[in-house]
RNA sequence: GGCCCGUUCGUCUAGGGGUUAGGACGCGUCCCUUUCACGGACGAAACACGGGUUCGAUUCCCGUACGGGCUACCA
């Protein structure tokens, strides 16, 4: 019988969770509720060095604004396999228990080394031209260990309290082999494994040590993480082999990384000219914030989505997928091996997509916190007359106020390039005309509006340039659909504007 | 350097021994439009290279190149 599908993200508070992150708790939770499984937060803290304070409180945030909530862990609400933090399951005891049950097979063992010593290796075997040195099967032989001091001295250290690391027994030359759902199998020769340190010597697991043994503990069904991970899943295998375990191991799954859109590497947060968390991101140890999705103005629905089909496609053209879309047609043999850089281009796209897909009242609901900002509050079917306008030309909430700004303040200057290509000896005339005909107007609506413009035009005998209306009562060249705006504007604001807009042209055009 | 993983349009990708190599973003042209968008149509644009295997390789194998990851008492 299959066992449950129960998958874990498992970060560690050492920062902000970024968007590469984001996706590989993304990836868990949709297997999860594909295979109506468990999906759960583990805090992954053994490194107190690295510990940064409100990082779990960000994952925990992250998560949830994405809508990839975990149904267990920390801050989801303790399951049966509680605690869900590394550091307070090593209180238990039970990463101690793994390590010396290890140690009683045989394959693991005690090394008292110092850090001094341990460059001093290092340095000797460079020196000797090694070229990747390693605490392994050869070098261990000439380090102060269990397996070289001898048991009396093991015992008298272990006695006298002396710092000591627990390190993985690496055989030496010996094939081991896995099978990744992603990549196939892997092969790779113990030769290359180093002999990993599994207890610390402050008493903390490694990753290597904490996260097998809560795998197990947890019942984990399928290991997502990360392509950094794949070099040293062989040690993994060979821990969970000597632990007798190798059966009831989880899956592994190693996602392909997502990379820089130009240069180089993965994405990282200092060179990224686009946003890389998802809210944005206050290191304590640093001045400035890190802006996040969130306040760039993106829906969680399409940063999801983005990041869904980085790496991952549903094989059918599709590209807009709710959360439970994705769900339906998740599987990790449609996840590609190869790295993705990450396009923003594209990812504005997907937002804009989102965007469209609002009502003018929800567009208003999130426009009006903005326009209060700037000291605005006009009435409701106001705000959503101009959600209306200006939701076809931009991508994110927050250009609504830009995009239309002129409507509530009068520009300071008026688009130069436009006037000094169309603007003729008889345009003063003619825009004069256009005012004249404004002013006379009793009702005020986009028929009517658009009907006067028209009727002007027949008075002039001839078309009346619409960019030159545009740019005289908006400044711009550009804007939302102009009767339309106008209508909106109002009589009093538009005629104003017109006034003012032809003075400015007649002092600064006219010759 | 060593080890591991990867390589289809600029980018995300589909496909897979015989295809006009498909879609999307972006880009260009046109249509719609007296403005601005949206929308629509069309277009330019890819199988890294070299050897095999095969009647036939973009697809399978090997090598090379390139890219990425790892190489801590970090995860």
């Amino acid at each position: 019988m299959e066992k449950r599908v129960r998958v874990r993200f498992a970060p560690s508070p050492t920062g902000g969770l970024h968007m590469g992150g984001v996706r590989t708790a993304l990836f868990n939770y949709l297997f999860a509720k594909k295979h109506g499984g468990d999906f759960i937060l583990r805090i992954e803290d053994t490194d107190q060095n690295r510990f940064v304070e409100g990082a779990e409180q960000y994952i925990i945030d992250a998560l949830t604004w994405c809508g990839i909530q975990p149904n267990e862990g920390v801050g989801f609400g303790d399951g049966p396999y509680a605690p869900y933090r590394q550091s307070e399951r090593k209180e238990t005891g039970i990463y101690k228990k793994y390590a010396d049950q290890l140690i009683a097979a045989g394959h693991a063992y005690y090394a008292f080394d110092t850090s001094e010593e341990l460059d001093e290796m290092r340095k000797r075997l460079e020196a000797a031209k090694v070229v990747a040195p390693q605490y392994n099967s050869v070098t261990r032989q000439n380090m102060r260990n269990s397996l070289t001091l001898g048991e009396d001295e093991v015992k008298r250290l272990l006695e006298s309290n002396a710092p000591y690391v627990v390190r993985l027994k690496v055989p030496r030359n010996e094939e081991i082999r896995f099978q990744d759902i992603i990549r196939g199998w892997v092969v790779v020769n113990s030769s290359q494994v180093d002999d990993k340190v599994l207890l610390k010597s402050d008493g903390m697991p490694t990753y290597h040590l904490a996260h097998i043994v809560d795998d197990i503990e947890m019942k984990i069904s399928h290991a997502v993480r990360g392509e950094e991970w794949l070099p040293s899943a062989p040690a993994h295998i060979l821990i969970y082999r000597y632990l007798g375990l190798e059966n009831e191991m989880p899956q592994l799954a190693h996602l392909p990384l997502i990379l820089n859109p130009d240069g180089h590497g993965k994405i990282s947060k200092r060179e990224a000219r686009f946003p890389v968390f998802p809210l944005s991101w206050q290191d304590p140890r640093e001045h400035t914030p890190y802006g996040g999705y969130k306040e760039a103005g993106y829906y969680p629905e399409a940063f999801v989505n983005i990041l869904a089909l980085l790496g991952w496609n549903p094989g059918n053209n599709k590209e807009l997928m709710s959360v439970d879309e994705m769900a339906t047609l998740f599987e990790f043999e449609r996840v590609s091996k190869s790295g993705a850089k990450f396009d923003p281009e594209k990812a504005k796209w997907f937002n804009q997509q989102y965007l469209k897909a609002k009502t003018d009242a929800e567009l208003a609901g999130s426009f009006r916190p903005l326009l209060k900002e700037k000291g605005y509050e006009p009435n409701e079917s106001f705000l959503k007359e101009y959600c209306r306008l200006v939701k076809e030309k931009v991508q994110f909430v927050n250009d609504f106020w830009a995009q239309g700004r002129f409507i509530f303040e009068t520009p300071e200057k008026l688009d130069e390039a436009v006037l000094t290509k169309k603007w003729k000896e008889t345009s003063a005339a003619t825009y004069t005309l256009v005012l004249e005909k404004f002013k006379a107007l009793h009702t005020w609506d986009i028929p009517t509006v658009t009907a006067c413009f028209h009727e002007a035009e027949t008075a002039n005998g001839g078309k009346i340039d619409m960019q030159v209306l545009r740019v005289l009562v908006t400044g711009a060249s550009g804007g939302p659909q102009l009767f339309d705006t106008l209508a909106l504007m109002g009589k009093d604001k538009v005629v104003a504007r017109l006034e003012s807009g032809l003075a400015l042209v007649l002092t600064n055009f006219e010759k």
